[in-house]
RNA sequence: CGGAGCGUAGUAUAGUGGCAGUACGCGUGGUUUGGGACCAUGUAGUCCGAGUUCGAUUCUCGGCGCUCCGACCA
């Protein structure tokens, strides 16, 4: 794509109000607009990078056997009266509006309701299970107080996977699964050094539930980590006795604030028995379905992405997300650069060509801030020395190549 | 929901009971071209409503909105 057709434009400044790195960033390079407290829109390169976390969830949540599909946005009331959670006293953060004739909806905030309830009608054998269906969706919540730029919004991007399986060991044999998923999804985005699987509270079907904890000092998480065995425990239940089920050494763990940009939790049939969720074995026994619920908020998560990869100039996005690999930056007209940025569109690389006519200062400090992964420089000076200046992000100083080599 | 702060051009900010200023941006002309370059010139603003006042952007009240701390976070 060439810059100059790009109509966001970068900013020195941005308001005192906003404190949070991630929103301050990415507000500054264009990538999300505010559109009110803890509601904002993906601009062009944001919608690049959400795509690209997209992506590689979806492709994890394949390999494991998830199927895609996508849940209503308005849900009816019944359904959640099933479960008891249309009670504003069960959850206080519904958005809920009403049709012209008076009848009462809601704006999804969460999707086992409607999983439950569609796969009702669907499944009654042991042949149709298990069965993983998930969504990418917006999901609304009338916090009273967002904050922390896309860390926590009202409304926000996530995946939701559920699990419907015949029994605990298809249950369990799943959830370790999810588990190993979920953590090449970390490692894929460039997180997986940072990110924790730590045990927090649980339910009557589950001691614990599971987060994935990113350490960030943007956290508001606490979290208790032993970096030796790569988990964490959640201050929620922190206590000698979970720390000595898990086989935790107090003396190893230190205490880090962490961004949960993950969770799963066996479910057991807290949905399945209200939406009267069964099938039939072999030999025609009616047994009831085990549900567990997978999530992961890509809006958080790409706020957490910026959280740990940034310095005093910009972002600077792990290639895998980055909503281009290649920054091509032409000093002065010249038509190598349009040469170039050709030649490599036709190979398939992604490149963001800034193709404008500004000052090479002002070239260089908008592409430090948009931070993608490599900088082409192409100039007079680049060609009299054999070609372009290839530099990382992350590095300091590029190196001269010839231009055939970029392809 | 408890506490605190804030609202002035597209953006970031200053200031005042009586002409609203600066920087960036944007437009035009020109000089520049390896770290947000320079000169000239132009452009554009007091969140909404009520009150006090001869006069309110400023003071008072209400509304709306933003931010921070805490509580909350299926």
């Amino acid at each position: 794509m060439k810059q100059s057709q790009l109509f966001t434009k970068t900013r020195k400044e941005i308001s005192k109000d906003e404190v949070s790195v991630n929103a301050q960033l990415l507000t500054r390079a264009g990538y999300i607009y505010k559109e009110m407290a803890g509601v904002y829109s993906y601009l062009p390169l944001g919608l690049r990078v959400i795509k690209k976390i997209e992506n590689i969830i979806r492709e994890e949540m394949n390999s494991i056997g998830g199927i895609e599909m996508k849940t209503s946005i308005l849900q009816n009331k019944e359904i959640w009266e099933k479960s008891g959670r249309w009670d504003d006293n069960i959850v206080d953060n519904w958005f809920k509006t009403e049709l012209k004739n008076g009848a009462k909806i809601g704006l999804s905030f969460t999707n086992e309701e409607a999983h439950s309830n569609i796969l009702k009608q669907y499944v009654s054998s042991y042949k149709d299970l298990p069965i993983y269906p998930y969504d990418f969706k917006e999901i609304f919540r009338n916090e009273v107080r967002s904050k922390s730029g896309i860390l926590r919004g009202r409304e926000f991007y996530w995946k939701a996977l559920y699990s419907f399986s015949r029994n605990e060991a298809e249950h369990n044999d799943f959830y370790e699964k999810a588990k190993v998923a979920y953590q090449k999804i970390y490692n894929r985005v460039g997180i997986g050094h940072l990110t924790y699987l730590t045990f927090a509270s649980g339910s009557t079907f589950s001691k614990f539930s599971h987060e994935f904890q990113t350490l960030t000092e943007a956290g508001e998480d606490i979290i208790y980590v032993d970096e030796k065995k790569k988990m964490a425990v959640n201050k929620e239940v922190y206590t000698d006795e979970v720390l000595q089920s898990l086989e935790l050494d107090k003396k190893e763990l230190v205490e880090k604030k962490a961004v949960e940009v993950g969770n799963i939790f066996t479910l057991g049939t807290k949905f399945s028995e209200p939406f009267g969720l069964k099938y039939k074995n072999e030999k025609g026994e009616e047994q009831r379905i085990l549900m567990g619920s997978y999530g992961i908020g890509l809006s958080r998560l790409m706020g957490t992405i910026v959280e740990v990869n940034h310095d005093d100039k910009g972002m600077i996005w792990p290639e895998s997300v980055a909503p281009f690999k290649y920054h091509l930056i032409s000093l002065g007209k010249n038509e190598e650069a349009e040469e170039i940025y050709n030649k490599l569109q036709e190979k398939g690389e992604e490149v963001l060509f800034d193709d404008r006519e500004l000052s090479a200062g002002e070239k260089f400090a908008e592409a430090d801030l948009i931070g993608i992964p490599y900088r082409i420089v192409i100039s007079e000076k680049s060609l009299q020395a054999g070609g372009v200046e290839l530099k990382k992000r992350n590095e300091e100083k590029g190196e001269i190549i010839e231009v055939q080599k970029l392809f």
